[in-house]
RNA sequence: GUGAGUGUAGCUCAGCUGGCAGAGCACCGGAUUGUGGCUCCGGUGGUCGAGGGUUCAAAUCCCUUCACUCACCCCA
C-alpha cells in the first residue's frame, strides 16, 4: 500500500475515537456547568499571529509550524494553528469584546498541528480542548480554572498531579531572569549542551533540565523574586485551591515555553503515559490581548491534550456503561421487512440494535451476533412471522424462548436493567 | 534536528552457524436442512519493508534506503 497516512497523523477507529469523543462530551457538559461559552475559530491564520503571540524564539514558531503561501497577489503566508490561544485572542479583539464587554469565558475543541518528531502521546495533528478567560485579573479566576480541571479529572475517574508556579510579572520578572542568567554563566562549565543553548534562547528553560537536576534545583526560583502584588496573588491562589480541596504541589520549576505567560502557570500530569505525560497545561497571560492590538485586558487559560487524556483513560481502563446490544436476525424477504420495522422500534427503547445481513444463514448470523458482543439475538423467520412472534435468545445464558411480537419491546425493555 | 530498537500471513510472532517460508489467533467452509461460543476436520491468505551485493543457494551475511516505535529536544 503506497497511499498511507502521513507520519505523525493518526486514524482513530472505533473504540479509540469513542474514548476521545467521550472525553470531549464530558468536558462540554462541564463547560455548561461553569457557564463557559463555546468559540469556533479557523484552523488557518496569518503566520504573524503566532510570531507575535507565541513568540519567535519558541520551538513551536521557529521550527514546528506547517506554513504555506496563499494564492493571493500579496502571497500571504498562512499557518495551520499550532495552538488555540492566539486565534481565540484574535477573535476576541476582532469582535470588539475587549472594549464593549471585556469579561468573557470561552472554550474551544479541535485539532492543532505541529511538525515534531512523533512519539507516544505526541502527534503532528492532535486535539486540544482549551478554555480562555478574559477580563479577570483576580486570583479566584486562576483557582477556578484549576478546580475546573480537577472536576473533569474526577468525572473521568482519573488521578492527576497538579503542579503550580508563579513566573512573576513584567515588573519583577526581569530581576529573576537576570539572576538566572548570572547563575547560568557562573555554572556554565557544569551545564549540559542543551542548557548552553537554553541560556541563549530562553534562560527560564534551564529550570526544567532533566540532566543536571541538582543544578536546576539550586537555581534561583521565580517565587523568591516576586513583587508584592505577585506574591499576594500567588498566596491567594494557593489558599483558594486548599479551600476547594484541590491537591497540588508548588513546583518552582514549572515554566512554560511560550513568551506570553506570566504569574500563575501550571502543569497537570498523569502517570503511565510515557515521556509525554503532561495532559493539561496553562497559565496567565495578562499582556497578550494588548500585544495583538487590543485593549489592556488580562487573560488566563489552559489546554487539555485530548489524546493524552484518552491514553490515560485507556490505561486506567475506566469502564463505561453501554446499552444492551441486540442482534436482529431475519430469515427470508418477508421476515427482513418485519425486522426492519422491529429494529426501529427497539432502538427507540433505547437499545443498541444491529440488523444482520439477511442474506446469510442463521448459523452465520448467530456467529456474527456473538462476534459483535450482542447480549440478545432476536430471530425472525417464516414460521415466527406466521405466528406473529420471534425467538428471543439470550446469548450469555444460551437460553431461548418464543415471544410474541406484541410483548417483545416490554421483554427487552426489562432487560435493560 | 539527535539517538536507540523493530520490520516475516489481516494480527501476535518463531524461523540457530545460509539449504523446500512456519505456528497461534482471525477469516471462509464442513461435522450440524433454522441455532453462536467449546471441540474436530479442511481451506483462503506471503514482493520475508524496498534496492543492490556476496554465494551453487539469502528471510538469514554485507551495503544502501524506506517505514514504524520509543526516547532526547520541545511540548498538550
Amino acid at each position: 500500500m503506497e497511499l498511507t497516512r502521513l507520519k505523525g497523523f493518526q486514524d482513530l477507529l472505533g473504540p479509540q475515537a469513542r474514548t476521545l469523543s467521550h472525553v470531549e462530551e464530558r468536558a462540554r457538559l462541564l463547560m455548561e456547568r461553569y457557564a463557559v461559552g463555546e468559540i469556533r475559530i479557523p484552523l488557518l491564520e496569518r503566520i504573524e499571529l503566532y510570531q507575535r503571540s507565541t513568540g519567535e524564539t519558541s520551538d513551536i514558531v521557529s521550527k514546528q509550524m506547517y506554513t504555506f503561501t496563499d494564492r493571493d497577489e500579496a502571497g500571504t503566508t498562512l499557518a495551520l494553528r499550532p495552538e488555540g490561544t492566539p486565534g481565540v485572542v484574535r477573535a476576541y479583539i476582532e469582535a470588539g469584546l475587549d472594549r464593549s464587554d471585556p469579561e468573557q469565558r470561552f472554550f474551544y475543541s479541535g485539532p492543532m498541528f505541529r511538525r515534531e518528531r512523533p512519539q507516544k502521546g505526541r502527534y503532528r495533528q492532535f486535539y486540544q480542548f482549551g478554555v480562555e478567560v478574559f477580563g479577570r485579573a483576580d486570583p479566584a479566576c486562576d483557582a477556578e480554572l484549576l478546580v475546573m480541571i480537577d472536576d473533569l479529572r474526577r468525572d473521568l475517574g482519573l488521578e492527576f498531579q497538579f503542579e503550580i508556579n508563579s513566573l512573576g510579572c513584567p515588573k519583577c520578572r526581569p530581576a529573576f531572569r537576570a539572576a538566572l542568567l548570572d547563575y547560568g554563566r557562573l555554572h556554565f562549565m557544569e551545564l549540559c549542551r542543551d542548557c548552553h543553548e537554553r541560556l541563549e534562547r530562553n534562560p527560564l528553560r534551564l529550570l526544567d533540565c532533566k540532566i543536571d537536576v541538582k543544578l536546576a534545583e539550586a537555581a534561583p526560583k521565580s517565587l523568591d523574586y516576586l513583587c508584592e502584588e505577585c506574591r499576594k496573588h500567588f498566596a491567594s491562589v494557593v489558599g483558594m485551591l486548599d479551600a476547594a480541596g484541590v491537591r497540588f504541589v508548588v513546583n518552582a520549576r514549572i515554566v512554560r515555553g511560550l513568551d506570553y505567560y506570566m504569574r500563575t502557570t501550571f502543569e497537570v500530569t498523569s502517570t503511565n503515559l510515557g515521556a509525554q505525560n503532561a495532559v493539561v497545561a496553562g497559565g496567565r497571560y495578562d499582556g497578550l490581548v494588548e500585544v495583538l492590538g487590543g485593549a489592556p485586558v488580562p487573560g488566563i487559560g489552559f489546554a487539555i491534550g485530548m489524546e493524552r487524556l484518552a491514553l490515560a483513560m485507556e490505561a486506567a481502563r475506566t469502564p463505561r456503561e453501554t446499552l444492551p446490544r441486540v442482534a436482529l436476525i431475519a430469515l427470508g424477504e418477508a421476515a427482513a421487512r418485519k425486522a426492519t420495522e422491529l429494529a426501529r422500534e427497539l432502538r427507540a427503547l433505547p437499545l443498541q440494535v444491529e440488523l444482520l445481513s439477511t442474506e446469510r444463514s442463521l448459523k452465520a448470523q448467530l456467529k456474527r451476533a456473538d462476534k459483535i458482543g450482542a447480549n440478545y439475538a432476536v430471530i425472525i423467520g417464516p414460521d415466527e412471522l406466521a405466528r406473529a412472534a420471534v425467538q428471543l435468545r439470550d446469548l450469555g445464558a444460551s437460553s431461548q424462548r418464543e415471544v410474541s411480537l406484541a410483548k417483545l419491546a416490554a421483554e427487552l425493555g426489562a432487560a435493560r436493567q
